[in-house]
DNA sequence: CTGTTAGCGCATTCAA
DNA sequence: TTGAATGCGCTAACAG
C-alpha cells in the first residue's frame, strides 16, 4: 500500500518514536508552543536535525489550510524597472520565511487572470500585483477579497475595497518634468504615454496637461502619443517627427525606454538634442545615465517600492485582529535634470 | 470540530454527493481516467464548473509527494540578462502548467544553500540554478540528485552527475572577441572578469588568453581584473587607468554594466573611445546598444536560455521511462561587432 | 504539561 | 465501470 518509490521521509512519527513521546509533543515542540518546556523542545530540535527531518508542507498547509507562500503577478518581469521591484519583493519574502510565486501576464487580460486563479488554487497567503495594460474588469480579484486573502496593488494599481496600493505621485512628478521643460524654454511639448487605463498613465497625463494649463501653453489631444512605450515605439513616433509630422521643442515620455529610444532615432537623423528638441523620461533606469546626452527623467526606485509592498502585505497577513487597516502608500520621487533638456 | 471560518471550499465530496456518485468516481473523472466513460466525466465536469470547484493542491500534493511547482536559484533578479532569462522560463513553466518559486542568492553560498532547502522542503518538481559568485560546495544540491528531482544549470553551471547544463561556449566567444579586438589593432589588452570559480568567467578568461598566445601577444596576470562586475567596479578600474597604474589600448569586460561604466568614465576624463582605447562588453544588454560610442559585445539573448532552460527541465520531469538521459546543451552566440571598438 | 484522536482533500487499492 | 476504505503528515480539540 503505502509506497516508498526513493527512500522514505522522516515525519514528525518518527521523531516521536525516537523519543517515546507523542506526535503532538513532537508538533508543539517544533512550533515553539510555550506549553512545552525547554529541555523537552530542545531535545526535540535536536533529534529533528539528527535525523534530517523536513516538515511537509502539504501535510500543514492541508491542515491548516493556508500556505506560507505569496504570490505575484505583473505585466512582465524583463524591465529593469519591474526586475528591480522583483528583486525587492523577492528579498523581503524570502527573508520573512515565505516563498514568491510569480506570474507574468504579458500585458494581457487574459493571463493575468489566468494567473490570478492559478495563484488562488494555490491558497497563496497573499497577492501582489501590477496590472497590465488590458485590465478591465476586476474580478478576477474577487475571490481573495471574499476570501480574505490580502492583497496589495503597485505602481500600476486599482482602487478596489481594502486593497490598499504602493506608489508613488505620478501626476506631481510628471506635473514636475512637464514644468521643467517649460522652464527651460520648451513651448511645443508632446507627450508619449502608455495605456490610458491604468493609474501610472493617465496621472502623468493629467500632470503633463495641467503644467502646460499652469502655463498658458494650448493642450490637444494631438500633442499625445498612446503606445505601448517600448523602444520600437519610441522610434516610430521619432520618425513621424523626422518627417514633421509631428512638430515639438520638449518631449515627455512616460517611461526612459521609449525616450532613449526617440532620442537615438533623432539623433540619427541629425537633430540635436537637447538644443532642438528637449527630451525628458521616466524611471532613471540605467539607460538613462548612459545615453548621450543624459537623459532628465524621474528617480523611482523599483527596488525599495518592491521591499515597501511586501512589506505591507506581511503586515496584512500577520495582523491577528489587529486595530486599523493598512492603507495605501505613496512613495517619493525626485526629478533628475540631466542634459537632455538643459535646451 | 470542523472549522468553516470564511466560507468552505467545494471539494469532491461535494461533487460527489450532487452527482450521488463515489469521491473515487469524480476524482478519476477529474483525471481524466480512461475507466471513466464519456458520459459520466462530462456530468462530473459540469457539475465540478458550476459549483466552482478547485482542486486542492496540498491535498493531491500530500497524497501524490510532488507538486506542480518548479523552483528557480539565481544570483539576483534585477539584471537585463537575468530578468530576461526568468521571463523566459516563467513563460513556458507556466504555459506548461506548472508554478515558479523565485529566490535570489545575492552572490552567497549561503542564500543560495537556504534557498535550495526551502525550495526541497517545498517538494518541487525540478529546480534551475545559476550558482552564486561565492559558491564552493555543492551539497545543498545532493538531495535533489538522490531524490530523483531533475536539476538543471544554466549560465552560471556545474558538472554535477545527471544534472544538463544549459550555456553557450564562453571560451569561444571570448576567443572571437578578442581576436577582433587584436585585428583593430590592439596590442596591449586587459580583461575586468568576475569570479574565477566560476565557469563563465573562466571560460572567457581562457578564451581571452588563447586569443592572446595564438598572436604571440604578452600575457600575464597583471592583466586580468577580477572584480564584481559592477558599474562601480568599471568605474573603478578605469581610474587606475586613468591615473597611469594600468596600460592598455584594448578592454574586453566580461559584462556590459561594467564595460559601459569603464568607457563612461574615461570619456569623462577625455579619453577617446575607440581612438585611445578599444572597449568590448558580453551580453549585449539595451546598454551596449545606447552607449556613445556603441559597445562591441556577444549577443546572448536571455530569454530564449530561460525558455530552453526551462522546456529542457520539463522534459525530463515529464519522462516516464524515456530513452537516453537529456545532455547539456551549447546555445548559440554572436559577435556584434559596433563603433567601441573600431579602433 | 502531554497523549489520544480525528480529519483536512485526494488518489489508489481492492473488491464487487 | 464503480464504490468503500485507507492513509499521506500534520495540527488542534479535548481530556487527562
Amino acid at each position: 500500500m503505502t509506497k516508498y518509490p526513493e527512500g522514505k521521509e522522516i515525519t514528525i512519527y518518527d521523531i516521536a518514536r525516537a523519543l517515546h513521546v507523542s506526535t503532538a509533543t513532537v508538533s508543539r515542540a517544533l512550533k515553539n508552543n510555550p506549553a512545552i518546556p525547554q529541555k523537552t523542545r530542545n531535545k526535540i530540535l535536536e533529534k529533528a536535525r539528527e535525523l534530517g527531518y523536513q516538515p511537509n508542507t502539504f501535510a500543514s498547509g492541508l491542515r491548516n489550510n493556508r500556505t506560507n507562500t505569496i504570490g505575484v503577478i505583473v505585466p512582465r518581469l524583463n524591465s529593469m524597472f519591474m526586475s528591480d521591484v522583483i528583486a525587492g519583493i523577492e528579498k523581503v519574502i524570502n527573508a520573512s520565511g515565505y516563498n514568491l510565486i510569480i506570474s507574468q501576464s504579458f500585458e494581457s487580460a487574459e493571463k493575468e487572470k489566468d494567473g490570478a486563479e492559478t495563484l488562488f488554487r494555490n491558497r497563496v497567503a497573499g497577492l501582489l500585483v501590477s496590472l497590465s495594460y488590458a485590465t478591465q474588469s476586476f474580478d478576477h480579484f474577487l475571490p481573495f477579497i471574499k476570501k480574505g486573502i490580502p492583497l496589495i496593488f503597485f505602481d500600476r494599481v486599482e482602487d478596489l475595497e481594502g486593497c490598499p496600493a504602493i506608489v508613488i505621485d505620478n501626476f506631481k512628478a510628471a506635473y514636475e518634468i512637464t514644468s521643467h521643460l517649460i522652464s527651460r524654454g520648451c513651448r511645443e511639448l508632446i507627450h508619449i504615454t502608455g495605456n490610458l487605463s491604468r493609474n501610472v498613465y493617465k496621472d502623468r497625463l493629467a500632470g503633463f496637461e495641467k503644467a502646460l494649463s499652469d502655463h498658458d501653453l494650448p493642450f490637444g489631444a494631438e500633442k499625445v502619443f498612446v503606445t505601448d512605450l517600448s523602444a520600437e515605439a519610441g522610434k516610430e513616433i521619432a520618425n513621424r517627427f523626422i518627417e514633421k509630422q509631428v512638430k515639438a521643442d520638449g518631449v515627455f515620455t512616460a517611461n526612459d525606454t521609449s525616450a532613449v529610444s526617440f532620442m537615438l532615432e533623432l539623433k540619427k537623423h541629425g537633430i540635436r538634442i537637447p538644443e532642438d528638441v528637449s527630451i525628458a523620461g521616466f524611471n532613471n533606469d540605467f539607460i538613462s545615465e548612459v545615453v548621450d546626452p543624459a537623459l532628465t527623467t524621474i528617480d523611482y526606485r523599483g527596488f525599495d517600492m518592491g521591499q515597501i509592498t511586501a512589506r505591507t502585505l506581511i503586515q496584512l497577513i500577520d495582523r491577528s485582529r489587529d486595530q486599523e487597516i493598512t492603507k495605501s502608500i505613496i512613495l517619493r520621487h525626485e526629478l533628475l535634470i540631466r542634459n537632455s533638456s538643459l535646451h
